[in-house]
DNA sequence: ATTAATCCTAGTAACCCGATAGGGTAAATG
DNA sequence: CATTTACCCTATCGGGTTACTAGGATTAAT
């Protein structure tokens, strides 16, 4: 399951994205636009400025805005950045991996052959989708 | 993240197909070969005996045997039986629908959007594999 | 100086997961 | 028929995660 943060934060991005090149979207205005709880968008901007995604600009007349081109801001990215590992299992993930304390044998675990497959196709989807996909 | 319950269950499923049409798999002998604590595994059994994949033997020489063909259980069945929803949202889930309550228009969301893709793409290979291509 | 905005740390209530406890029930065996 | 074996079922619990909140620090325009 896509936790909420993920959803806000790609919801938050298509946002930002729409907006002109060059203009500045306060948090407020993305947190009343999409229903999101203002602090807890707060936390969720930061988290995709600190990852590189957005640059933000401080008081009066600030806002968050994208640094890269929306052509170039691809799913995994902003999804690796949020919810962490895309992979069903830990033992078949790329960014995260992490072997099974069960499992003596992962290339002859059932779960390790399916999940890899189903990675694989997620993968494809994720990779081959941008920001600008969305908007 | 693949629960630990639909992780197990799927390896219990394997182990039960590998056996001689006919004979039984105690509870203990798998959780042993797979080292699944065994009140869990118990568990994991019960429920997919009452989703009709497996059927059960009492009593002394019992123990869990297949109610159909290993080619005939669709990993479909099992995940959404032990896991619940394969959509990573509720708002794309084909026999979990759920309406989000932000989203006034799910047509217009980005995520929904993204997730209808990915859903069709996992779906994709979990119906197309059964219990038969993982023995 | 004031106001408006992001930055940042901590905390918390609610929920879920994995596992365990403890007995109940059915069936085979001697 | 008693005993043992193995599944059936409910309840509970600790720990971790999620979603969200509180409260102030910092920065920048007016």
């Amino acid at each position: 399951m896509l936790s909420k943060k993920t959803k806000y934060g790609i919801k938050a991005l298509t946002c930002i994205a729409r907006q002109e090149k060059g203009t500045m979207l306060q948090i407020a205005s993305i947190a009343e636009q999409e229903n999101i709880s203002h602090k807890f968008l707060e936390s969720i901007l930061l988290t995709l400025r600190k990852s590189g995604v957005l640059g933000a600009k401080k008081g009066k007349g600030g806002g968050y805005y994208l640094l890269k081109q929306a052509e170039e801001v691809k799913m995994t990215d902003v999804i690796r950045t949020l919810e962490g590992p895309i992979a069903m299992v830990p033992c078949v993930s790329l960014n995260f991996y992490e072997k099974c304390d069960d499992c003596p044998d992962e290339n002859a675990c059932a779960v390790h052959k399916l999940m890899i497959q189903v990675r694989d196709n997620t993968l494809d989807v994720l990779r081959n989708t941008t920001l600008a996909d969305l908007v």
